[in-house]
RNA sequence: GGCGGGGUGGCCAAGUGGUAAGGCAGAGGACUGCAAAUCCUCCAUCACGGGUUCGAUUCCCGUCCCCGCCUCCA
């Protein structure tokens, strides 16, 4: 069995076969560097780099790249409401989606293209197409002859003739037809332009994707990302522009995966309906928030809601309290792999169906649930027992941890560091609380665990004696 | 209008031509001084109407409803 991606442009499952044996390479659209990242973003980043985490864990050699529209119209305008420079813009809004991504403990891309740092690559796409007479310079504007690209529409599913709709008013008096769409962007006074052979100018939006992806991945990579608003135009205009100039395969897998919504519509900034990630994370904490977009499949819409992400608290909380215990009760054991056989086949099976991240996840589910279950016999140190329990902690840190992300070791990790300082004086409160309770002083005791409890210390009553670990949402405020 | 994706228990969400994973919530039970944590049990006939079939939630047709794209958007 491996993996099968749910492709967009052939509208069906396909079974995942790099173009070269045992190398991955990836090309998702990343942010227009012009405001804060939302929980949409979120999402998109959280399911590519799931994907890129199971190909690596899968034996893969990834190579993932993710570009930065640094020149926009927006970053523009952005930067004349704020009297600054769009530079100035770009730059604070590329560290602070970097910043985020690494809070969302997505692993930073292999190479990181800027629009602004591949002018020429994208001059030369240009002229190529110019050459063959694929595309036309009006005015300073350069446009793609959408008609002398036969296979236009393939990606989105659209035929040419349907689209008559499709002019946007801003430079079509340039047009030949109003589906070409620009490439090249005549200077408008005031704004950065770059020289080029049809005048002073910046690059349109869609050119730099198929410029830097073929630079960085070559002709005919393996899987082109983005959200699904992006299929059309965005991706067919990639196609196109590539695939006019080359006569090759621009991608040879599309990968989409579905909007947040919020309420019953689509969380995006025109709507201005959206959550910020870093509030997000800040809020939720990044175990949650990934575990609550990981709840839906990939391409299916997600809808926000402070309930779902409560119930992923929870969920993380099962898994954080699993591998706690099993670590404390099966330190230095030898771990039986065999015996998680089964949860990591059906995790495996779940993930190699299109990633199908809910079946994963109720699979991690199934292995700790049964991880609890022999955690008794773990904990009173049965050989048997203590090696499966071993082995169950083991795999959720591989598959909660490195595959999918959930950060479930580091979070104990986390609690660790506060927990050695707090230690002496936990110690020493609960040896009083003990003493309450062989004189049963229940009074006196439970008011000792809730004083604890006020400073995020969490008691459980063992009956090899108490034992306590400092609570997630102490973490948060800390 | 065109194209695409959906409607599964209180909620979220997988899935399959042969009577429906997992989670959250809820109920009951075990454990506990009480808790916490954990375990066990219970809790759906899959929008509606037809059709195909020995048998459909799963295939086909129709109806209703929702969402996305068609303009910037992850």
């Amino acid at each position: 069995m491996s993996l099968v991606l749910y492709d967009t442009l052939q509208r069906a499952k396909r079974p995942f076969e790099p173009r070269e044996e045992g190398k991955a390479s990836l090309y998702v659209c990343g942010p227009t560097v012009q405001s804060d990242a939302h929980i949409g973003h979120g999402r998109a980043a959280v399911v590519f780099d799931v994907l890129r985490r199971y190909l690596a864990a899968s034996g893969y050699e990834v190579r993932f790249v993710q570009n930065v529209t640094d020149i926009d119209d927006k970053i523009i305008m952005r930067a004349r409401r704020e009297k600054t420079e769009p530079s100035i813009i770009a730059t604070r809004y590329t560290r602070l989606w970097n910043r985020s991504m690494d809070a969302l403990n997505v692993l930073a891309p292999d190479v990181q293209p800027l629009a602004t740092g591949h002018l020429i690559e994208m001059q030369q796409l240009i002229a190529a197409l110019i050459d063959q007479g694929k595309a036309y310079a009006a005015d300073g504007d350069v446009f793609f002859r959408v008609r002398t690209f036969e296979g236009y529409g393939k990606l989105s599913g659209r035929k040419v003739e349907d689209m008559q709709q499709g002019e946007d008013v801003v430079g079509s008096d340039h047009k030949e037809d109003p589906l070409d769409f620009a490439m090249w962007k005549a200077a408008k006074p005031g704004e950065p332009s770059w020289p080029s052979p049809w005048g002073e100018g910046r690059p349109g939006w869609h050119i730099e994707c198929s410029a830097m992806a073929a630079k960085h991945l070559g002709h005919g990579f393996d899987i082109h990302g983005g959200g699904l608003d992006l299929v059309f135009p965005h991706h067919e205009n990639e196609i196109a522009q590539h695939e006019a100039a080359h006569d090759d395969t621009f991608a040879r897998y599309w990968v989409h995966n579905g909007m947040v919504r919020m309420g019953e519509e689509k969380m995006s900034k025109s709507i201005g309906n959206v959550v910020s990630l870093e509030e997000a994370v800040d809020g939720w904490g990044v175990g949650p928030l990934r575990l609550w977009y990981l709840s839906a499949q990939h391409r299916t819409p997600l809808t926000f809601d402070s309930e779902r992400l409560r119930d992923a608290t929870t969920v993380h909380h099962r898994f954080t309290t699993f591998l706690r215990s099993a670590r404390r009760a099966t330190h230095g054991v030898d771990p039986d792999t065999a015996s998680v056989g089964p949860h990591l086949e059906a995790f495996r099976a779940a993930m190699d169906d299109d990633l199908n991240a809910p079946a994963a996840v109720a699979a991690l589910h199934e292995m700790v649930t049964a991880g609890n279950e022999l955690l008794p016999s773990a904990e009173a140190g049965k050989p048997e027992a203590s090696a499966a329990v071993a082995a169950s902690a083991d795999a959720l840190v591989h598959l909660g941890d490195e595959v999918l992300g959930l950060a479930i070791e580091a979070s104990l990790e986390d609690a660790a560091g506060l927990e050695s300082q707090l230690s002496t004086l936990v110690e020493s409160l609960l040896q009083q609380r003990q003493e309450a309770r062989a004189a049963k002083d229940f009074a006196t005791s439970d008011a000792i665990r809730d004083q604890l409890a006020a400073a995020g210390v969490v008691v459980e009553d063992r009956p090899d004696g108490p034992r306590w670990y400092a609570a997630a949402s102490t973490l948060a405020d800390a």
